[in-house]
DNA sequence: ATCCTCCCCTAC
DNA sequence: TAAGGTAGGGGAGGAT
């Protein structure tokens, strides 16, 4: 009866216990493994977010130089001096592109592959110049300033560059790959169907190229970006309007979904055999009339339900799906939000009543304790029926849907319905089974809202401790009271229904366990009394003896259906059966306290006390219905609504709670459901099924107290996943360890080292650092405050006035700093323009983290230039809000941003002089910028082990210190990893491994040797690298790698053998390249990696041969102990006399420790 | 022992 | 059609 679905193991349960159930089972495997490689598009803001007085001055100051640049750019690639002038090669001939906001690949790269390929890359737009703009994705809000500079050019997205060059010509705008992965599945399995077709195009790997590119472009979808902006905006504002004012208008709202959908998603994708959809190539949006009348006609019976929204079910179809899921639809939402909307409320009466949990052992007082529970009868159903006085003797139900076949869920059902065996939790479908006359009634949310508020406001007038449970039911503790226990339940009943119009129940007992046990068998509209036997010798012991002793343990709170399984097959039913079992045979099965419990429970025993609601210990959103997505950016999207709708409440929420006792929030977990596989569409509709649980956390070492940081965190998290965002059924994202704010000091108090790693952060000796700023990096925020307050270890209220923030890098630039995971810092080079042609004035009025990630750049010269320029401390203004750094403790406490900068260079220059770390005074500040690899797949940069640590200066350092390294790094990680790596893989013997006799021979003769060899293998994909190569006048890897990686996209399978052989020699490639070139261009080297890293998710051999060539790069990087200075991170706690930073090499960690003035580097 | 992390379980 | 959220307790197992 009670089944939900086949997908939610388990029934014949409670409702809830079902629903947990599943949870427990979609929640049971945590899977890394990748999925298909995806690219990802991680979301950036448009350049045109940024209007303000920073654009402005941008055009009309830097207008001129961008134009002269764009020009000499451009004629670099048409002239053809560096581009093969091969005719096949110039694929984008009379192609000029301008590139906006950010894009994978990025905008560097799309400018190589233009200038290589014969078309021309603008830096600026200019309708004039600009043939196509190109863009991954932008906002709806963005789309009308996107039109408006378009002034109707093709808008298009950067796999048309890739794919055009892939198929080795121009295609059309109108056509393009709906997503990465789902060209590459539908190219695999047209060759899996055609087996002699697929042998026939292997003959090249550029063959099969062209002859995708040819198969599939019936099957793509638009490429062109789409443009109604005009009407975009219409709709999209008449929906807003439509949303506020419970709108009357169906056509609107439908013709409004088409429209979004086209908006948003640039192509509307059918889901795998789900819905049909209509064609998303030519919704001309803004029609009405081409609606399907069907469609109108149910949008206008579904208008006239009280709710406002309507026919929009998924994330597939609304933009606002999110929002309004949470703020009309969710009964679970709505109650599981209910204690923080109590706890906002009330907060007044629960700190005025603090004093409960200090008596916790009170059992000195003689008096007996006296409990009430007090609950609301059917509260869903009370609430509404209160409107419908008919249907008082009629079985009702709250439940979204009447379809007498749909798998909408009951809410709550009236007692009248529940004798026919109708309950919450159960199908709507199963409910009209057992009580076919079940009459449906809707939510009201506010109305459950406010009845919670008077049923509590009356709780407080008549009681001083309350805890409240849920917004039906709270524990009194009316021990102190004079008034007869009974009574005050009596009094408080009556008054609830006088003032509600609702009923409750009330139980009055010892203990908090039997209190709410004898609510429910008072239930409804009753109250009982069950007293303790021991005090009680009468028959009314006898009551609770009997009482207990029949119970099946199921109605023991805190036994739901895991727990009543087990106990099933330990033959335990009842509490009688149960009093049988010896305590330490609970326990040894459920755990000690667990154990302990059940024990005591079904003995009537609860050592509990009433607890008045506690500071939140977390916060977490998560949605698992209706989520059904078409590409990366529908989720990014999503996410974001996320946290602008819901979340964004949780965040202020959160940012209060820090702002007021400085906590920290550590632990961020975001969590993502997928598709198990061969799981079917689930039962309920628009439900997650049978689902595979992905999920990956972070300690952040500081908190988050926005939620831009947090939407970065989870969208790097999600991309993180590479999985496919069609199997996406759910997202959630938790924080925890909110009560780390009062982690006790002890031990080496005074040290805190954070270490980032490539799963997760490790937060070691993790001390709430009172009186000094922590700057530190751990994702990719900054981290950020005023001065620190020395001397006043718990001012709080200082530390809330200069309450740190975190920046989030890439809010509302279109400066290029952080791409999410897959991306890579961007890397110095000739294309950065000098110093000295920047505008200054300019310059200033950018954002701040822009400014700091230029700075980075210029290696700090650009702030000087600023503070000279301005001759005060303009720079210093903007610095030390955003990287402050100040040493309270040195007389080098004024140091400014520049200094540290020049210090950290310093830094990396003074590594060549000795075979050691390099070692640096006077290192107050070092500003850093950039981020973190959470990418599972990924080895971060940072040395993994303390091997590759410089033993002599480990030696140096404090015993605790070094414990504390210890703690962090695994004392040895193999690190032969081309061994390992040639061993780990599966490979066919047949494979043709390089022969180590050729070690540092690869890349000698002009061409390199392996261009050659690379040409007369047989392995196709070292052919067309050799190709590119031949082709390419520069032979260096990271361009040769930029060239072919587009040939390198997974199109179709190829055997083992060539995929192993392949990787094989591209890594010795490498790893030849990088004993090369360590000691003359080590920047190369980091380009090729920066390059792998980020092509990796969507190349798996690429991925492979990234991730086996790294650690050789680590190490040849620490052995020359050249280190080449990229990205800086600033990190730096003064904490007594320890001072830790670290700075960022790469992608590498440094941390670097030192004390009384004697500085140590660790790594 | 005690902590930490990654889950599961439970309640409404 | 339908709105399967939220937060705390705690167990298993590894690290310290
Ligand atoms: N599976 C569930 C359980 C509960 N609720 C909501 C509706 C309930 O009205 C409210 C309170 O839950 P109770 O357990 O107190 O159930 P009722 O108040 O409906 O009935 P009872 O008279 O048993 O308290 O929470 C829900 O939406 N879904
Ligand atoms: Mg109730
Ligand atoms: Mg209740």
């Amino acid at each position: 009866m009670g089944s939900n679905s086949s997908d939610r193991p388990s029934s014949s349960v409670s409702s809830f216990a079902s629903a947990a159930a599943s949870g427990g089972s979609l929640k049971r495997s945590r899977n890394r493994t990748p999925q298909n490689p995806l690219r990802s598009t991680t979301k950036r803001k448009s350049p045109f977010a940024d209007f303000g007085s920073y654009m402005a001055e941008k055009n009309r100051k830097l207008g001129a130089q961008f134009r002269a640049d764009a020009a000499s750019v451009s004629s670099l690639g048409s002239d053809g001096a560096p581009v093969d002038s091969e005719e096949d090669k110039g694929v984008f001939r009379g192609v000029s592109i301008f590139v906006d906001g950010f894009t994978i690949p990025s905008s560097q790269e799309l400018r190589g592959y233009m200038l290589r390929h014969g078309g021309r890359f603008e830096n600026y737009f200019s309708r004039d110049t600009v043939t196509h703009i190109i863009c991954s994705n932008l906002p709806n809000s963005k789309m009308r300033n996107l039109r408006a500079f378009s002034h109707g050019l093709p808008v298009v997205r950067p796999e048309w560059v890739l794919h055009s060059l892939a198929a080795n010509r121009l295609l059309s705008c109108l056509s393009k790959l709906q997503q990465d992965h789902v060209i590459g599945k539908q190219a695999i399995a047209c060759f899996v169907e055609v087996p002699s077709l697929c042998k026939l195009a292997c003959s090249s790997w550029v063959n099969i190229c062209e002859w995708r590119a040819q198969q599939m472009d019936t099957l793509w979808a638009p490429y062109q970006l789409v443009h109604g902006a005009c009407k975009q905006q219409k709709l999209s504002t008449y929906f807003r309007h439509q949303s506020i004012s419970t709108s009357s208008d169906a056509k609107g709202s439908i013709n409004h979904d088409e429209e979004i959908k086209v908006g948003q998603n640039h192509s509307v994708v059918p889901t795998d055999g789900q819905t049909s959809e209509c064609g998303g190539i030519s919704i001309q949006v803004g029609d009405v009339a081409c609606l399907k009348s069907e469609e109108f006609s149910q949008a206008r019976d579904a208008n006239q339900e009280p709710s406002a929204s309507d026919m929009v079910h998924s994330t597939l179809t609304d933009p606002n799906f999110v929002e309004n899921y949470f703020k009309v639809n969710s009964r679970l939402h709505f109650i599981g939000t209910w204690r923080n909307r109590y706890r906002q409320r009330f907060s007044k009466l629960l700190t005025g009543v603090k004093s409960s949990n200090e008596n916790l052992k009170c059992h000195s007082t003689k008096q007996k304790t006296a409990i009430i529970h007090i609950d609301m009868d059917c509260f869903f159903v009370s609430v509404i029926i209160r409107n419908f006085p008919d249907l008082v003797h009629k079985p009702v139900a709250v439940c979204h849907s009447d379809n007498p076949r749909g798998t909408a869920e009951i809410s709550s059902a009236n007692y009248v319905a529940r004798n026919f065996g109708v309950k919450a939790g159960i199908f709507v479908r199963d409910a009209k089974v057992c009580c076919p006359n079940l009459v449906i009634l809707p939510y009201d949310f506010e109305a459950y809202q406010e009845v919670a508020e008077q049923f509590y406001n009356i709780l407080h007038k008549h009681c001083s401790k309350v805890q409240a449970l849920s917004c039906d039911e709270a524990f009194l503790d009316v021990t102190e009271c004079d008034v007869d226990p009974e009574d005050i339940a009596l009094a408080i009943r009556k008054e609830i229904a006088e003032t509600t119009r609702c009923t409750a129940s009330a139980g009055i007992a010892e203990n908090l366990l039997l209190a709410r046990l004898a609510t429910r068998s008072a239930k409804p509209n009753g109250q009982r009394f069950l007293p303790s036997e021991k005090v009680e010798l009468h028959i009314d012991a006898l009551v609770v003896e009997d009482y207990l002793n029949d119970l099946p343990v199921m109605e023991l709170p805190g036994i739901g259906y895991a727990t009543h399984e087990k106990l099933k097959k330990r033959q335990i039913q009842t509490c009688g059966q149960m009093r049988m079992t010896q305590k330490e045979g609970l326990q040894k099965d459920f755990g000690e306290k667990i154990g302990d419990m059940l024990w005591n429970y079904c003995r009537g025993i609860d050592n509990r006390n009433v607890g008045e609601v506690q500071e939140a210990k977390s916060i977490g959103a998560e949605v698992n219905w209706g989520i059904r997505f078409n590409d990366m950016t529908d989720v990014g999207f999503e996410l974001e609504l996320y946290y602008t709708s819901t979340g964004y409440s949780e965040c202020k929420a959160l940012i209060s709670v820090i702002s007021k006792c400085y906590a920290w929030m550590p632990l961020t977990h975001l969590q993502v459901k997928k598709r198990k596989q061969g799981a079917a569409e689930p039962l309920k509709f628009m439900g997650c099924g049978d689902c595979q649980n992905m999920s990956r956390s972070i300690t952040v070492p500081i908190a988050i107290d926005n939620e831009a940081a947090l939407l970065r965190i989870a969208k790097k998290f999600l991309s993180s996943f590479h999985i496919d965002v069609k199997e996406v059924r759910g997202i959630g994202l938790h924080l925890t360890k909110l009560e780390s704010a009062k982690i006790t000091r002890k031990g080496r108090e005074n040290i805190a080292v954070w270490l980032s790693s490539p799963m997760h952060a490790t937060r070691s000796k993790c001390k709430q650092i009172s009186q000094s700023d922590k700057q530190c990096d751990n994702g990719d925020f900054l981290f950020s405050s005023g001065p620190p307050e020395s001397g006043d270890l718990d001012s709080s209220h200082k530390l809330d006035q200069d309450k740190p923030t975190l920046l989030f890098q890439d809010a509302g630039s279109n400066c290029s700093s952080i791409k999410g995971a897959d991306c890579v810092r961007p890397i110095r080079s000739s294309v950065l323009p000098p110093l000295q042609d920047l505008d200054i004035d300019v310059v200033r009025n950018l954002p701040t983290e822009i400014i700091l990630e230029m700075d980075v750049l210029y290696k700090g010269e650009l702030s000087d230039l600023i503070s000279k320029s301005k001759g005060n401390n303009c720079l210093t203004h903007v610095c030390s809000s955003t990287v402050s750094l100040i040493d309270a403790s040195t007389n080098s406490a004024d140091a400014g941003i520049s200094d540290a900068h020049i210090d950290s260079v310093k830094l990396g220059l003074d590594s060549k002089d000795k075979g050691k770390m390099p070692i640096c005074e006077n290192v107050e500040s070092i500003s850093y910028v950039d981020q973190v690899t959470m990418e599972p797949k990924l080895f971060d940069l940072m040395p993994a082990s303390l091997s590759q640590a410089d033993a002599s200066v480990f030696e140096q350092m404090p015993e605790d210190v070094k414990a504390d390294v210890h703690g962090l790094l695994p004392l040895h990680r193999e690190l032969k990893v081309s061994k390992d790596f040639y061993t780990c893989f599966d490979f066919p013997s047949c494979v043709q491994f390089p022969d180590p006799h050729l070690k540092t021979h690869l890349w000698s003769g002009d061409p390199p040797w392996w261009v050659e060899k690379f040409n007369t293998s047989k392995n196709i994909l070292l052919n067309v690298i050799s190709r590119h190569a031949k082709s390419s006048k520069d032979i260096r890897l990271s361009s040769i790698l930029q060239s072919v990686a587009p040939f390198l996209l997974p199109v179709c399978e190829l055997s083992n053998e060539v995929y192993a052989e392949a990787i094989c020699w591209l890594h010795e490639l490498l790893a030849q390249y990088i004993v090369l070139k360590i000691g003359s261009d080590i920047e190369e080297i980091y380009n090729c990696f920066c390059f792998l890293k980020r092509i990796s998710p969507s190349s798996k051999i690429l991925l492979l041969v990234y991730n086996s060539a790294l650690p050789l790069f680590q190490v040849s990087a620490w052995n020359f102990d050249v280190l080449f200075i990229l990205t800086f991170l600033m990190f730096s706690c003064l904490l007594g006399s320890i001072k830790v930073f670290s700075v960022m090499f790469g992608l590498s960690v440094l941390i670097g420790i030192w004390k009384n003035g004697k500085h140590v580097f660790l790594l």
